[in-house]
DNA sequence: CTTACATATGAACACCTATTCATATGTAAG
DNA sequence: CTTACATATGAATAGGTGTTCATATGTAAG
């Protein structure tokens, strides 16, 4: 099983039931607006509660209670540093989840159907 | 602005919030177990309505609702053939997202700190 | 024009979740 | 031990959303 994310890694037939859940699992926690620019604070390097808090305009407490989900998802992962603790970027996958889809949305945007 | 996505297409800063909500708005489409298994489907090529919905086991009628969403976000395009309509990948950004992430969830899972 | 099939749409409802506020835990310093 | 700071936790609530059911639109054939 190779690390390397490639299209070959899809068996281009459906995904069990259950990879399909934990799969949407990773998305859903990516896809609200705070979670997501949380994560994204985090691409530049490790940073701490207070900061990724008040950089992004938002309450430590809510910062707080995402960080949970993002820590239990293994999306992100903490480093005690003192008093304060810091969050990095668990692995590069998901730095390059947001790359791919940065580039998606990106994109010229063919005129086809828009949002209704 | 090139089209590939690297790690370098992120300003390592954070994102302007219309485009963090954008692209939020993107992951949380991927982030529905029935929406993300559609889009799954139409990995191996075109999918009718009605073959996804059997091959899933949905209603046609959710899978429809399901396919405006993913319709309006670009992530998967229609097709009219005859009666059936089908449907595949706008482009192949997503197939990278998705694949990203399968190699994610696919990881050891370093026995640090599971959900709660 | 009917009939049959494929897909889409709208309303209604049950469920989930992001946010806030108050409070607790943990950590370092005086 | 107290004080101050950083982070975490729990409850409560407002808003959002996936699903179902009924119905409509569109398309091809008889």
């Amino acid at each position: 099983m190779p690390k390397s994310a490639t299209l070959h890694a899809l068996p281009a037939a459906a995904l069990s039931d259950d990879k399909a859940i934990e799969l949407a699992d990773m998305f859903r926690l990516l896809g609200d607006p705070s979670r997501l620019r949380i994560v994204i604070e985090t691409l530049g390097g490790p940073q701490s509660v207070g900061d990724i808090a008040s950089n992004l305009g938002l309450s430590p407490s809510l910062v707080s209670h995402h960080l949970r989900l993002l820590r239990a998802a293994r999306l992100l992962s903490p480093e005690r540093r003192g008093k304060q603790i810091f969050y990095r970027l668990h692995d590069a996958h998901i730095a390059h989840v947001i790359a791919d889809m940065v580039a998606h949305v990106n994109e010229p945007a063919h005129e086809e159907d828009a949002e209704q």
